[in-house]
DNA sequence: CTGAATCACTGAACCGGGTAAGTTGGCAGA
DNA sequence: TCTGCCAACTTACCCGGTTCAGTGATTCAG
């Protein structure tokens, strides 16, 4: 009942274990005749390689780190990070590295799990979401020297590596769709106003909305949750001067935005159109269905586990840009009547 | 920069390493100053023991695994795996052990990812959802003695420890509460029908229906997602004889099946009743909010991964029933007009 | 035919903790 | 003063791969 171990299979190949390790490797230093018949043996017996041997002898702990920095019931609803997960695991699975988990409370507790999983040699690097101005887990990184990909942004991440999609150009592409329209009192409720994005995000529609002589727009901060949607909404659609369009930081607010419009007995589009950001599932799947930003998100989840496996190999990696956002028009905007 | 071990320690307290894992481990061996002495100087430098290591020397590998065996756009919108993820880390955080993922494409899949982590000795025991009849997985983690608690059923785990909730009981209740409303013509939408738990579900429906008289109940078997969800609505109210109200075995399926009536021109509650299984944000998040079975799914999930400790442990754990599903009222069910 | 290079492999050290078995020193009791 | 005993350590080996420095056999050039 015992997993057999590379002394097993050296005992019945009558080699030595440094034998058998080059052999499974693929290393130099064993015939071809006798790699195949190590590999059978192998095989048969159904061996693998215990990790945490693997893992004390200088090798990898072929694994890698994701926090969870948001409380549960946000987690579970956005799409958003599940999406990022099956991306990360596209590219993980492929070279055979696990995907650690962990969800914290807040940015210090999430450090503190770094250090922890870094000095338990857990994990090779990580991958970094949220990222924020002056992120505090930014020089924690660096000074443990842990390979880490940061998404989000673009902002100053010094030697660590970046992935990012450009969301400047897709806010300001939302805003001229919705110009065109003939909207001309825009507003936006936007996500955590601390993290990068959001920013990058808030100073790219001030700017197209200056630039196209709209005044009254006006940015809600808010926090992704649907509550927060829903008072948002609820504080723009009482106001005197109602918006006739509203862009939402992510889907979840965007539904609550909806479901508000129609309690107030707005009709949606042709009192109120509605732009989400990150085209999930739960845009098609409310009436109207939702106009989205979309992007995808699992190829950028992809993208970033390959920028870590690349950063953990020592390779420079730097600065990338992730698949471009593109508007995709459905039922929830059109012309205000 | 090297990561400090316990012969750095050793050698800055004076003593020999087989101290230092006595005092860091609170066995007896030491004297309360020297265990005093070294857990200061391991604070002071930051250690943590390498885990691999730890796990090599016949140790745990303080590590639990969890399979999704489900499409990513499903996994993203469903809230149902993060609640119950962020269930177990409450748990498993408690105990630092940690929560290993991978998305997998089938059960077939699942089975060669439980073999080689079991075999690479990266975990200790595995978390397996999804549970149908005759499972394949079950015999399979027999043979390997992998530690595992199985969520959902009840059904025949043989010697694992199993963790299920009343469903019957649930669905009872909203059949009685629907009844009791005035309706007579109830519908179902169900998840996959091979899941274990769709048919306890299936089952209880079907009595409770015989047992009050209720003609022209119909079950249409779906798979979770918005889209399946809205074909069965459409065919549901489609045809001749529509029922005046709607039990969806998911939140993502009775969001789906709320547009379309909306999209009919029906009102809800009005003219159908809909009622959500598991009551997640997205319940209260659209217009009207749904009224649905709701039940503690992080609770769940952390009594899962306390049942997997226990076994983990060698502790024989059983069958174990969580928390009561209720039913929680909202505006998406009245009387039919 | 000899010396060098190459090949296929062995043996042993090593990674960093855990732990059984052995070794002190101090003190109590006779 | 000697024995016995216990607390407080130390020593040494274990876990299971990886890797490096040999070693004997074979090949090859000169």
């Amino acid at each position: 009942m015992k997993r057999p171990t590379i002394a097993d299979i050296a005992r019945r190949a009558g080699v030595s274990k440094g034998a058998v390790s080059y052999a499974l490797n693929g290393q130099p230093g064993v015939s071809e005749a006798t790699r195949k018949r190590i590999i059978a043996i192998a095989q048969e017996i159904g061996f693998n390689a215990n990790s945490a041997a693997r893992a004390l002898s200088g090798a990898r702990a072929r694994a890698v780190g994701l926090t969870l920095c948001r409380p549960a019931r946000i987690l579970g609803i956005e799409p958003w990070f599940m999406g990022l997960i099956s991306g990360f695991e596209a590219e993980l699975g492929a070279q055979s590295y696990a995907l650690t988990l962990q969800v914290v409370a807040s940015p210090e507790q999430e450090i503190e799990v770094y250090r922890r999983w870094w000095g338990e040699r857990r994990i090779d690097g990580v991958i970094v979401t949220d990222i924020r101005e002056n992120d505090v887990r930014i020089p924690v990184l660096q000074e443990l020297q842990l390979p880490a990909v940061v998404i989000g942004g673009p902002g100053e991440t010094g030697s660590i590596a970046q992935i990012w999609s450009d969301d400047a150009g897709a806010i300001t592409e939302a805003v001229r769709y919705l110009v065109a329209l003939g909207h001309h009192r825009i507003a936006r409720v936007s996500g955590v106003p601390d993290l990068l994005h959001t920013q990058v995000r808030t100073k790219a529609f001030d700017e197209i909305c200056a630039s196209l002589g709209l005044d009254n727009t006006i940015t809600v901060p808010a926090d992704y949750t649907g509550e927060e949607g829903s008072r948002a909404t609820r504080r723009l659609l009482i106001g005197g001067d109602r918006p006739s369009a509203i862009i939402y930081d992510n889907d979840v607010m965007a539904v609550a935005g909806l479901a508000v419009a129609q309690e107030m007995g707005l009709s949606v589009p042709g009192d109120l159109s509605i732009v989400a950001w990150d085209d999930s599932p739960l845009c098609s799947l409310v009436h109207p269905p939702l106009t989205a930003l979309s992007r995808d998100i699992s190829a950028y989840g992809a993208q970033a586990a390959h920028e870590l496996l690349n950063a953990i190999d020592g390779k420079r990696v730097g600065n990338v840009e992730a698949a471009r956002v593109h508007l995709t028009p459905r039922g929830s905007t059109a012309p205000p009547r």
